[in-house]
RNA sequence: GGGCGUAUAACUCAGCGGAAGAGUGCCACCUUCACACGGUGGAAGUCGCAGGUUCAAAUCCUGCUACGCCCA
């Protein structure tokens, strides 16, 4: 029969119950007659192929399947669709630094289809391992559906979506100044690019003045951090009204020192001072030079020996270095704003390739490396006496996250979506039945959550998501990468009105987008619409065709006429921001091109197709990290695409970091697989931990041991020191044994690294002790059930019972069983998994094992009343039946195991119409348990907590007393007289609990001599036998001091008018019923006391 | 530089106006018939610092300090 294993082994489990669930096909999705109302769906954010998944992935994992489970238990038709993102520049980096280090080719040998060929073998073996993960953690997404974000189906959504935006004209090219990874000389999008303070220089240079007039400065000094980019300066700029500028920043410093606290005033005066000494010394040369630049002079560039004009632009800050800024309106963003504001007479000058060597525009330094370029210019300019000094200067540099080399902005044509507000709005939803107008794509998003109709949990998360998108930058998705969604572009260059007469493609849509000028202008037939002729003769023009599908006949007839492709892809957010609706089918289900052994989104035998039942979802649960660039641009992809949201709850969970604070990542090398939890502690537990710590607090600090696999040594990641790479240089990505400064046992010494991505190294099982909890919790469940089912063994019948029939113990676990579930629902339904699942754990260890376990042992045991111990069977069976299902979602794994041989020896469980426990054949798709009024005993809640309070009393004067467990005590019991009719009635429950032999209930009883005394909640008790006079004395002098003390602190708040006055009557109250309980206890103290002499 | 967050027992975290809590760890006792990944009992905190509001502050406000994250 179904006894369990002494043991609970998570290995012996986990497999076979994930095996019963995919055989049950328990996680699949399907339309059905179930109403909107009734869905759940939830859009896995999809785990990039780059590598495995770590804890912070197996966190997100979780919550998804935390959420999925409730919901499919709460009868909800519930879909979780998992996927994998292409992550275009992140994996195509992975690639190329792979191919580059075994093989020592670059992608340009292997070409263009070489690459994305092993790319996508790359992906297949990742998704693989991540797929794998999934299901180790118990993940119940339907595998039917899971998608890639280059699968057929996405791609013809990704197709659709660019139609529609170039269309509209949201979709335009522009030149503007980008970042530029030149090791993989792409465009990188501000979110791929973080900051890191290095040390480095700022040079000052000095550019001689032409023809300086008497009295006027010879030349003007300039600094910079990057000299090599003077080559393409174009101008020197100062402000136009250097002391006017000047004084407002006296002002705004005068201000500063008012405010200023004692510490800061030094600080504060010292800058004024500065700012008075500038206005002494420098102020006249300044407003001369402002002067000199309306005058039109020029200064002569050196080394290029070219002529470049004086300007004057606010951009030059008097308060700061010499006054003067050059301007590459080329290779700095705030220079590029410069020349937008003076195009008319100052130049743009591109330096730079692509691959970070100087074009011939640098003159003698073409084809020099960047950095090379730098220390030849600077020698250059100090042989010529040009160089004035060069000070030591921490700078802020931008790198590129993916090849982690320094980022030069960079002039080039790019690919936006206009995100702002557009002339006569957008419309969203075209050609479905929520088709409405928006000022624009972000405006559109932004209202979706003012309006509450998508809300962000925690609300917080609110202003990041607004703020962010208030700016209303345009998104720039071209990227001058092999991997990823090809831009359906066909372009060809012209100039003047020399445009093609006819598109030679029908259905295609055209742009004319003209060069210099931002502009671009729809076609139709050949024609420009609207203004017919804003082409001016001797303008350049890219005219662009947009396809919706790889017509062949139509790329024949482009290529034919000169039109070429675009070589870029789109930018992986493009399509990750319709994964909420591509991967159901859009832009037509019926059509959708799925993959071998998927199920079909066309509409059949009556049932919705998946796309109309499926969308809008219901809660996107991630990191908060992505909110800007993922959730916001799903909601605005959603609106523009179907007229409507794409999920109304944003669910944002904790970052897992590390020991010492930082987050965990694969490129930190600090993450850790949580398969290698899993082999130690089983899915469960690690669920459990983790569901226990998403408080709502935005990040979580797991510290990390790693034992070493030459010596077995524990290493605390945190404390432990790094390995050193070839050059000698840190290697955040192994460890070195034995080197934590704290440790007093040495380890070996020999290096290893976590995450076993490494082919030199060994890799070291990590775990962390913060795991050992959720192990425990379910040892515990599985023995509990253990003991039940042996208990239960040979059937307990369904009886029908009424309420009356119960037993006190029976009343109150029901009591506690229905608080608990309010408390798991209201936990799940706040976002707290932290307290719903503390809730659930409360009761089943502290009440129900700890209290009603043991109450009932006597009612179960061999010999005992039949009638009461078939109650107790029923309720028991039915207390575990609800306690598993309130688990399941948390540990689904040993609660559906567990419920499976609970069902094997008690198939019919609950109290009848009392207690309805409606049987399944598997946890995973059993009925959610629901609050039931008719359970709620308040009125016996403070009879038990007196029950409890005197156990624990007799429990406590046996240790103080070093009394052993088994020695059966006698006792006496002495409550209030309005209190011993109730104790009296259930005193056998101390008597069982606290290993007593003999008890008695009186009122009026005094105490026995060599008893200790112990005063409960106003119940004196009296524990026979078991001290002596002195100690006695000594423990009632102790008490009485401590009472005393509450005494004091009762009466001082008392006798305070204010509060008596001021505070709400019932803390008051509160307060007197406080003080008269400490006053009786005190009596009775002392009367002991004076009974003892 | 701007925003968000965190500082509570040795560790990891709850509590967020009316008697300082949990889990782990620690100490003592217990291998009693579900469970030593257990039971019983216990020790352990000027709730980061400084002001303020209030009858009352870990909790609200202001400032500081340290750390983390996001955006420039």
């Amino acid at each position: 029969m179904a006894t369990l294993p002494k043991n609970y082994e998570h290995s012996d489990i986990e497999q076979s119950t994930y095996e019963l669930w995919l055989e049950a096909n328990a996680f699949d999705a399907d339309p059905d007659s179930r109403g909107h109302d009734a869905r759940y769906v939830i859009m896995m954010p999809l785990p990039n192929v780059t590598g495995a998944l770590h804890m912070g992935h197996a966190m997100d994992n979780v919550m998804q399947d935390l959420l999925i489970r409730w919901h499919r238990m709460m009868g909800h038709n519930t879909l979780w669709q998992p996927g994998t993102d292409h992550a275009g520049i992140a994996t195509q980096a992975v690639i190329e630094k792979r191919l580059k280090e075994l093989e020592g080719k670059t992608r340009h040998d292997v070409g263009r289809d070489g690459l994305v060929e092993r790319i996508w073998r790359w992906k297949d073996q990742y998704e693989r391992r991540i797929i794998e993960q999934q299901q180790r953690m118990g993940c119940s997404c339907d595998w039917r559906r899971h998608r890639f974000t280059m699968d057929e189906v996405c791609a013809r959504a990704v197709r659709h979506a660019f139609f529609h935006m170039f269309g509209d004209g949201l979709i335009f090219r522009g030149k503007r100044l980008v970042n530029w990874d030149v090791f993989l000389q792409t465009s990188v999008s501000d979110d791929e690019v973080y900051h890191q303070t290095v040390a480095g220089h700022f040079w000052h240079l000095r550019y001689p003045v032409i023809d300086a007039k008497p009295g006027e400065p010879a030349h003007v000094v300039v600094a910079t951090t990057r000299p090599e980019t003077m080559l393409g300066d174009t101008a020197v700029a100062v402000h136009p009204d250097p002391a006017a500028a000047l004084a407002a920043e006296v002002q705004k410093a005068e201000a500063a020192l008012e405010r200023a606290s004692d510490k800061e005033r030094a600080g504060a005066e010292e800058a004024l001072e500065a700012l008075r000494a500038r206005q002494r010394d420098m102020l006249p040369r300044l407003v001369q030079l402002a002067e000199m630049a309306r005058d039109g002079r020029k200064v002569r560039l050196p080394l290029m020996e070219r002529e470049i004009p004086l300007i004057c632009d606010e951009w030059a800050k008097p308060a700061l270095g010499s006054g003067c800024v050059k301007i590459t309106p080329a290779h700095d963003p705030n220079d590029y704003d410069v020349w937008q504001r003076h195009k008319d007479h100052i130049d743009i000058i591109n330096i730079l390739l692509a691959d970070g060597t100087l074009a011939e525009t640098a003159g003698s330094y073409a084809g020099l490396d960047r950095f090379a370029a730098r220390d030849k210019v600077v020698a250059d300019l100090d042989g010529l006496g040009l160089l004035e000094r060069v000070e030591e200067r921490e700078t802020d540099i931008g790198h590129s996250d993916r090849s982690k080399t320094p980022i030069e902005p960079f002039l080039s044509d790019q690919w936006y979506v206009r995100m702002g507000d557009v002339e006569g709005g957008v419309v969203m939803g075209r050609g479905t039945q929520k088709e409405h107008r928006a000022a624009g794509l972000v405006q559109a998003a932004m209202d979706a959550v003012t309006s509450g109709r998508v809300s962000i949990h925690p609300e917080r998360y609110t202003k990041t998501y607004l703020d962010w998108l208030g700016e209303k930058r345009d998104w720039p998705i071209s990227r001058q990468l092999w991997w990823g969604h090809r831009i359906p572009v066909w372009s060809k260059e012209g100039s003047g009105r020399d445009l093609p007469s006819a598109l030679p493609s029908e259905g295609a849509l055209a742009r004319v987008f003209v060069r210099d000028r931002d502009a671009t202008f729809a076609v139709a037939g050949g024609a420009l619409a609207g203004d017919a002729a804003p082409l001016g003769d001797d303008e350049t023009w890219v005219l662009d065709v947009c396809l919706l599908d790889d017509d062949e006949a139509a790329i024949a007839a482009l290529e034919g006429q000169g039109f070429a492709r675009d070589p870029d892809v789109l930018d992986t957010w493009f399509s990750s921001a319709l994964w909420p609706f591509s991967t159901l089918g859009w832009p037509d289900p019926a059509s959708a091109p799925v993959n071998d052994g998927q199920i079909s989104l066309a509409e059949r035998a009556g049932i919705e197709d998946a796309l109309s039942y499926y969308y809008p979802g219901g809660c996107l649960v991630t990191g908060r990290d992505i909110i800007t660039l993922w959730v916001a641009r799903m909601v605005l992809a959603g609106l523009y695409c179907l007229g409507d949201i794409p999920f109304s709850d944003v669910f944002i969970h904790a970052n897992i970091q590390d020991g010492k604070g930082e987050r965990m990542s694969k490129s930190k090398g600090n993450g850790i697989d949580p398969v290698d939890i899993i082999d130690r502690y089983g899915a469960d537990a690690m669920r459990y931990v983790l569901c226990d710590m998403q408080t709502g607090s935005q990040d979580i600090r797991l510290p990390v041991t790693a034992v070493c696999p030459s010596c077995g040594h524990p290493n605390k990641l945190a404390e432990t020191h790094h390995g050193r790479t070839a050059s000698g240089q840190e290697n955040l990505f192994t460890y070195v044994c034995g080197t934590n400064p704290a440790e007093k046992k040495k380890g070996c010494g020999k290096e290893f690294d976590v995450l076993g991505t490494l082919e030199t190294l060994p890799k070291a099982t990590p775990f962390s002790e913060r795991f050992d909890s959720g192990r425990s919790f379910c040892t515990k469940l599985w023995n509990s059930v253990r003991f039940a089912l042996m208990n239960l063994e040979g059937g307990v019948a369904a009886r029908e019972r009424s309420y009356d029939e119960l037993h006190i113990e029976d009343r109150w676990i029901l009591d506690r069983l229905d608080c608990a579930k309010r408390a798991v629902q209201a936990g799940l339904d706040d976002y707290n998994p932290s307290a719903a699942i503390n809730a659930a754990r409360d009761f089943f260890w502290s009440e129900l094992c700890d209290w009603y376990l043991e109450l009932i042992k006597p009612r179960l045991a061999e010999g005992a009343d039949a009638e009461s111990g078939a109650l107790a069977r029923q309720v028991l069976a039915y207390c575990l039946d609800q306690v598993l299902r309130l688990l399941h979602p948390f540990v689904p794994f040993i609660s559906e195991y567990l419920w499976q041989r609970l069902g094997e020896v008690v198939p019919e469980r609950g109290l009848g119409k009392l207690a309805a426990a409606p049987a399944a054949p598997q946890l995973i798709n059993a009925d959610w348990p629901r609050p039931d009024d008719r359970h709620q005993a308040e009125p016996l809640r403070p009879v038990f907590a007196d029950l409890q309070a005197v156990t624990r009393g007799v429990r406590e004067a046996r240790a103080s007393a070093g009394i052993s467990p088994r020695q059966p005590l006698t006792v006496t019991i002495k409550p209030p007289a309005d209190r011993a009719a109730a104790l009296e009635a259930q005193a056998h429950i101390v008597a069982h609990l606290a290993g007593v032999e003999s008890l008695s209930v009186d009122p009026a009883a005094t105490r026995p001599a060599g008893a200790a005394a112990k005063l409960i909640a106003s119940v004196q008790l009296y524990v026979h036998d078991i001290i002596d006079d002195d100690s006695e004395r000594k423990r009632l002098q102790e008490e009485l001091g401590r009472v005393g003390k509450e005494i004091t602190i009762c009466e001082k708040k008392l006798s305070n008018t204010k509060f008596v006055e001021r505070a709400p009557a019932d803390v008051v109250e509160e307060q007197r019923q406080r003080l008269a309980g400490y006053q009786s206890q005190k009596q009775t103290i002392e009367a002991e006391l004076a009974e003892l002499g």
